[in-house]
DNA sequence: TAACTTTATTAGCTCCGTCTAAATATATAT
DNA sequence: ATATATATTTAGACGGAGCTAATAAAGTTA
């Protein structure tokens, strides 16, 4: 499967897919150049190269889709991603925060059965340290999203967290210090108008700023 | 460290190490490209490059012989290769015929973060599954061969298996299946003019030819 | 030593993934 | 609708790692 895409073909899929994911459409040059740093004339010849291999439908000026096998390729370097990242946390004592640095180069490089190994290891879990779902072994099926942002909610919510989203190391560590991991519980104490969310949980009272607010997927319960 | 070496580098420098540590002397490029299946030219190209970045000291038409730097790269190298083997097999049950390959790849990407807490996890070994001496963590020491080979010995000796090289996967499967693993013992019963060994074991009596006899190290007991 | 064989290097090409600078298409604002 | 600003593509380059064909050095044998 993937090893009909290259280590950087992958990531570019990947990512893709990703920005696909979270907001529909299809991806522009400039966006994608932005997201994994590279200039904009890079991600148009790779947007070329993986349009001829069919890994993406590539149209002039209006930015790429991905194909049925392309996307099959993100979701398996997603999964091996997630995998590795929750292997990491459960059996070699990594902290959520420092996984991901780590995942992004492994995810290429594990084999089919290291994959089958760690996934067993695990029980086969549905969701990665972050919350994030890790794609079924077939590619078949990821959880669909059923959240909604902490940033979207408003005075009064109490909710649970279900996800926080890649972030730098140190704002992860921060949540995690201020006890804002998935599983947790918090209420909305204000809403500033420029976004800043107050919060109220079992580490006391919190602010944090729009952009991270709206990184961190909850349910209202 | 090995940062300063591509992937592609490390693994000539590996490769460089481990000639040079069985037969001594420099490493020619013929040699080097026949172990690396690449073509000399490729090899040629490589020992330029490796010298310009002090990896190596490479004297036309004489070789390289690995510099300080170089040989710290191969070690570092080494220790992942063989802490990854050793892991797989350790926790994610990995047959000993079956590390080789994944090992090979891994080894250059893993984090030093990742090779402490594996080496960790395994209790800090000083040999991989298959006998081969892990380098320390600090490269500064590899335990030295006080092996003999089985093909070296005579009828009536008796040995206990310290080490079988890396082979083909089914010759590491046979020789797991008639007991002739790093640990086992076994009686020479005759060597035969064209170097076949016969030996027994507890599983019963088995011929070896030459080649697998002499990757297999053992001492006398 | 001369002839021949083997080994190694040089020359020149290819693909990959990246870059900058220049050109062009699309989007926005007056 | 025109001018301006922004996004995208094209052109051309580079370094890395590989290849084949041609040449040259080293080693071997007569
Ligand atoms: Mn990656
Ligand atoms: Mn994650
Ligand atoms: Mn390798
Ligand atoms: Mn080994």
């Amino acid at each position: 499967m993937r090893e009909e895409a290259s280590e950087s073909m992958q990531d570019y899929l990947k990512n893709i897919y990703l920005i696909i994911r979270e907001k529909g459409g299809s991806v522009s040059t400039s966006e994608l150049a932005k997201k994994m740093r590279v200039s904009p004339p890079t991600v148009t010849s790779m947007f070329v190269k993986l349009g001829e291999r069919k890994l993406v439908k590539y149209e002039k000026y209006k930015g790429v889709k991905l194909s049925k096998k392309g996307e099959a390729i993100a979701l398996e370097v997603l999964r091996h991603h997630r995998l590795i990242e929750a292997y990491l946390v459960e059996h070699l004592g990594y902290d959520w925060s420092e996984v991901h640095e780590e995942a992004d180069v492994l995810e290429h490089h594990i084999s089919e059965k290291m994959e089958l190994r760690i996934a067993n290891a695990l029980g086969n879990p549905k969701f990665d340290p972050h919350g994030a779902p890790i794609p079924s072994a077939d590619l078949s099926s990821i959880a669909k999203d059923e959240t909604t942002r902490l940033g979207e909610h408003i005075s009064g919510d109490i909710v649970v967290i279900e996800r926080v989203r890649e972030r730098e190391k140190e704002e992860l560590q921060y949540l995690a210090g201020i006890g804002m991991v998935p599983g947790k519980q918090a209420e909305v104490e204000s809403v500033a108008p420029f976004g800043m969310v107050t919060i109220t949980n079992e580490n006391g009272t919190h602010s944090l700023p729009k952009e991270i607010a709206m990184s961190i997927h909850v349910k209202k319960i």
